[in-house]
DNA sequence: CGCCTTTGACCAGCGC
DNA sequence: GCGCTGGTCAAAGGCG
């Protein structure tokens, strides 16, 4: 993973907010244009109103009133407008100058080494390598499209990874032909060494990758219905338990690194134990994204112990509670703490954090909840403000002028914070999604005041 | 026929 | 070095 591919995310986050910022912006100027003609029309009505007649009196200057807030609200999109172009201009820049400097100078590697993104496309790069240069494999790749593409058109699909949109343009894929010389290799020694060389790699480049999260809860059916594809690859009947643990790998995509455990609690066999291990490098269908925000924010959360992925994991949990129901009432206040939620944390060789979503009791507040969790995991230093990047993305979203933080305030913060934290952009694209999805398209109301 | 599950074998890590 | 355990592979068989 290069710097300059890194940066290029970051530009193509910043284009994607730009172009959605763009759209509203244009909605907002729309609505101008057409309270510019209310205004016209009621200033020559005006001209024939005559004194005394209070009721048209009042419609001219509620009718005042609003032009004055349509006029207002324009003027803060386009500061927003034009801080975020400013931003994107400035991460331009500095992906031209990285790419002029050669790869890996804007970030340390103690700075690539913690951050759990570039290290998944890491992954993506050994693995599209090894894994996608047969012409079978190509063709089992191009089946396996042409059924995402059924669950994933109309809109349906998030795209909550971003390494995929670089895989093609990364420098490393020239390497590819290299690697399609060795298929004269038997099969297995092939597969094996490529095993043993990505587990060494993963090993090498950050032990606490393999990071867990373990979801509880009550469940009749044999898996949880999580939204992804599952293949099972093995069984196990594991020490202490008589329920058999079944291993299970995601096949949305076939570099997609993601695996979960699913095995029943010995104590109590309603409870369904299941384990994910790693982070989707691929759009998910809308059913996935709660189970998967929720375990990502869980896994950065622990691989880095910060602030901000702790609020991020209980927005995430909040999310999982409700299920879709956000999707079709994205301004309905949410619970912060959800109930029947509860959070530990087990310490292993693999550091695991378990969700428990079967228990009854309500945790008072996160800090506790996590108390234990942080003096092993100390939490990191974020620069951005404590509450989640979903909720904080929508509040500032939708409520611009009432909200306490600025607009510059925010922009900054939300710029800062898709630089500076790796889980931040996955769940700003989802965010935005959801929000400008549900709230700007078709329903202006926001705008008027 | 293709996809998926089952299941025995293999391998790595770890503790003694 | 040996045994135990967890995790993965891949052949075989089932199913739609």
């Amino acid at each position: 993973m290069s710097c300059s591919v890194f940066i290029r995310r970051s530009v193509d986050v910043a284009k994607s907010i730009l172009e959605d910022l763009r759209s509203i912006m244009d909605e907002g100027l729309e609505r101008y244009g057409l309270d510019r003609e209310k205004k016209r029309i009621a200033v020559d009505r005006a001209d024939d109103i005559e004194e005394g007649d209070e009721a048209e009196v009042d419609l001219l200057e509620s009718t005042r009133i609003q032009i004055n807030r349509a006029k207002e609200e324009n003027q803060r999109l386009r500061t927003y407008l034009n801080q975020i172009t400013g931003d994107y201009l400035s991460l331009q820049i500095r992906y031209l100058e990285a790419s002029k400097r050669g790869p890996n100078r804007l970030l340390t590697q103690d700075k690539i080494n913690n951050c759990p993104e570039l290290e998944e496309a890491d992954d993506l790069v050994s693995l599209s390598l090894g894994m996608a240069c047969s012409s079978t494999d190509r063709k089992k790749e191009d089946k396996r499209g042409q059924r995402l593409e059924k669950m994933f058109c109309h809109g349906e699909g998030l795209a909550l990874g971003l390494a995929c949109k670089f895989e093609t343009s990364n420098p490393s894929a020239d390497n590819c032909s290299e690697e399609e010389k060795k298929e004269t290799w038997p099969l297995g020694q092939v597969s094996k060494t490529m095993r043993r060389d990505k587990d060494n790699v993963v090993s090498q480049q950050n032990p606490l990758k393999r990071a867990r999260v373990s979801v509880r809860a009550r469940c009749d059916t044999p898996t949880m219905n999580d939204g992804c594809h599952w293949r099972k690859y093995g069984q196990k009947m594991a020490k202490g338990n008589p329920c058999p643990r079944a291993y299970y790998r995601c096949t949305i995509t076939q570099s997609c690194p993601v695996r979960k455990q699913v095995q029943r609690c010995a104590d109590d066999m309603s409870i369904l134990i299941t384990t994910y291990e790693g982070t989707h490098n691929h759009p998910l269908p809308m059913s996935a994204t709660a189970m998967a925000s929720t375990t990502s924010a869980a896994a950065h959360m622990l691989l880095t112990g910060s602030s901000s992925s702790l609020s991020r994991l209980d927005e995430a949990m909040a999310d999982l509670q409700s299920g879709n129901e956000r999707t079709s009432d994205s301004i309905r206040p949410r619970l912060l703490h959800p109930p029947n939620t509860s959070f530990s944390c087990t310490s292993t060789s693999c550091p695991t954090i378990t969700l428990d979503l079967t228990s009854s009791h309500q945790p008072s507040s996160s800090s506790s909840i996590f108390s234990g969790f942080s003096s092993q995991y100390p939490s990191t230093t974020t620069r951005y403000p404590t509450a989640s990047h979903h909720s904080y993305l929508q509040k500032t979203l939708q409520d611009p002028p009432q909200s306490g933080l600025g607009l510059p305030d925010s922009i900054s913060a939300a710029t800062e914070a898709s630089t500076t934290d790796p889980g931040f952009q996955p769940t700003l694209a989802a965010a935005l999604k959801s929000i400008i999805g549900s709230n700007y398209c078709g329903d202006t109301k926001h705008f008027t005041g």
